[in-house]
This record gives structure tokens, C-alpha cells and sequence, in this order.
DNA sequence: ATTCAATGATATTTGGGGCG
DNA sequence: CGCCCCAAATATCATTGAAT
């Protein structure tokens, strides 16, 4: 081991070689509930399917794993690796066998155990995968009872350009982390991508410190319904995207934020003398609950 | 009154990057 | 590949107003 050590120094001093590490987790003691009532739990999930559309796709693959974590965010125990696969009722393309190394014979007659899925994720406060806005919509198609779980994203809630990664997606963030996946696009195996990045530090605070954070913010969607089209540069200035398909504009907001847009609005946007007929702002709260739905 | 060009609001397209 | 999101670029459409 240390002679590899030894190898992978000379070769990266020259300057010419990245050495690339296979993700391992084993350093990490795994445990079913930890005996510290103190630690929090997330619960790391991926989901492979049959496609892209989480509409017309079903998981073929599912995988789940608990990461306990204390007050500064250091991970300290793992729940146990769980992974099932799901027969789709239909071929694979050849795409997602190549993609995932699965076949039709792999996958005959498997079923997820909803059971067990139920009992991992529910010990959680927060259920985070890398895209929630995939993984959410195929998991809540699959586990209707589900519907109102707290999830974070773990591409889109770490803000990766600022800790100096150059894409966001999971196998360019491992390579760019000096690390690799054997088994990339197996459930469970980027399961523990996800986690290995969720350890990595950035000036003292851990990706998983930072998406907790995020996650835990509620933050406000105001839709300025109705306003009047002349108000359209104001509101753009103001940070508002327009809505094309529901034709209005629209902003997220921090909580510290909402009084100040309320007020704002209230006089900037919806005037009394403007609107005899009184539209009102959509106020919407978002917590993780609400987030990566839609 | 009619036409045309300019203006500005809204729609559409495009592009980049994410997921299987 | 298809689909989604976002944002910037481009196209389209309606209105306005000046000129004839």
C-alpha cells in the first residue's frame, strides 16, 4: 500500500500524471442504527431506469444508504449498501445494457423490496440524490405513499464551480476529485460517489454541511400574476424570469427576503390605482418537501 | 386613411449541461 | 438519443407614430 503511495507521489510530482483512486468506503464503519442517538442520518439514493423521460421510464435499479453524520458534519458510521433490481416488464434498450451492464436476464422477475425502501428512508431527515429532479419524479411514480419526502440535490444545492470543479455531473466530479467508479451507472455504486463527494471538504466546510443548509431553507416562489406588461423591465431587473407556458414572471426568493419583495410589490407592482380589479402575487413556500418536483 | 419603420413585448429557438 | 431547466439570442407580432 505504502509503496503505492510511493508511486503515485513520483508519478504526480513530474507534473504529467493524475493518478486516479477507486471510490472505498470501507475505512468507514458501517452500522444498522448507531449507538450515538446524537447523529443525523441522510439517506443517499439512485435510481437507474429505463430512460431519461421519468415519465415513460421505470427504475430497473434502486439503491439506498444511510450516511450518520455529527454536529460538525463529519461522517462517522454508513448504514449497510442496499440495492435492488426491478424487472420493467419490457426489454432493455441496448443503450441503458450498455449503460448499465444489465440485461433482461438480470432483471426477470426482480422486485424492490417497498418494505425495506420504507424503512431506510424514513430514518432519514433528508433523502438526497445527485439530480432529485430525475430521481425524485421516477421514485415517486414508483412509491406513490412517498410523495412527501425531504429531498436534496446534490448537482444542483453544492455550489461546485466554487469549490473548483468544472462540471457538475458524478463522474466528472470524481475524476476531478482524483477518484473513479468501477461500476459507474450501477445504483450502488453511485450511491457511494455521491458520498465520497458528500465528505470532500472546501475551506472547512464539507459539500454535505453545504447542502444541508441548503435543503433546510425555505425559501418563497412569488408570482407576479397579472401584472401589467409595462412593469415587465422592473421586474426583469429585479431578478424575474418569465413564465412562458403560464405567462407571468416569477422569482425565488430567501425567507429574509419575502416582506421586503411583498412590500416592493405591493407598491411598485400592484399599485390600487393601476388595478381596479386587484390581481394579487402568487406566494408559494418551498421547502425540501416542495423542491425538485417540478 | 394607408403605409412603413421603429419600438417594445412576447414567443420561439438555441445552446449548454444534467439524468438513464 | 429524449427531456428538462435556464438563459441568452433571435424571431415574431402588435402597437405606435411619422410621413405621405
Amino acid at each position: 500500500m505504502s509503496d503505492h503511495d510511493e508511486v503515485i507521489e513520483v508519478l504526480e510530482k513530474t507534473g504529467d500524471y493524475r493518478v486516479l483512486r477507486r471510490v472505498d468506503l470501507s475505512a468507514i464503519p458501517v452500522v444498522d442504527i448507531p449507538a450515538d442517538f446524537s447523529l443525523q442520518c441522510v439517506v443517499v439514493l439512485d435510481a437507474e431506469t429505463t430512460g431519461l423521460d421519468p415519465d415513460r421510464c421505470s427504475i430497473v435499479e434502486l439503491a439506498l444508504r444511510a450516511v450518520w453524520y455529527d454536529e460538525e458534519f463529519r461522517v462517522v458510521a454508513l448504514g449497510e449498501p442496499r440495492s435492488w433490481l426491478e424487472d420493467p416488464g419490457e426489454p432493455l434498450s441496448s443503450e441503458i445494457q450498455k449503460l448499465t451492464g444489465l440485461n433482461d436476464a438480470d432483471l426477470h422477475g426482480k422486485v424492490i423490496d417497498a418494505a425495506a425502501v420504507m424503512d431506510i428512508v424514513s430514518q432519514a431527515t433528508l433523502v438526497v440524490s445527485h439530480n432529485a429532479l430525475f430521481d425524485r419524479r421516477v421514485f415517486e411514480k414508483r412509491f406513490p405513499l412517498l410523495r412527501n419526502l425531504p429531498w436534496a440535490c446534490s448537482c444542483r444545492e453544492i455550489r461546485w464551480a466554487e469549490r473548483g470543479f468544472d462540471g457538475r455531473g458524478l463522474g466528472s466530479l470524481l475524476m476531478q476529485s482524483r477518484l473513479f467508479s468501477d461500476k459507474a451507472h450501477r445504483a450502488g455504486a453511485d450511491v457511494d460517489a455521491v458520498i465520497v463527494l458528500l465528505m470532500q471538504r472546501h475551506q472547512d466546510q464539507t459539500a454535505l454541511a453545504e447542502l444541508v443548509a441548503a435543503a433546510g431553507r425555505t425559501t418563497w416562489r412569488v408570482s407576479a400574476i397579472g401584472a401589467h406588461y409595462d412593469l415587465k423591465t422592473y421586474l426583469k431587473e429585479r431578478g424575474y424570469f418569465w413564465n412562458p407556458r403560464e405567462c407571468f414572471w416569477w422569482r425565488e426568493l430567501e425567507e429574509s427576503q419575502l416582506e421586503a419583495e411583498k412590500a416592493w410589490l405591493a407598491s411598485a407592482v400592484y399599485a390600487p390605482r393601476h388595478y381596479p380589479s386587484a390581481p394579487a402575487p402568487a406566494i408559494e413556500r418551498i421547502t425540501s418537501r416542495e423542491r425538485h418536483r417540478r
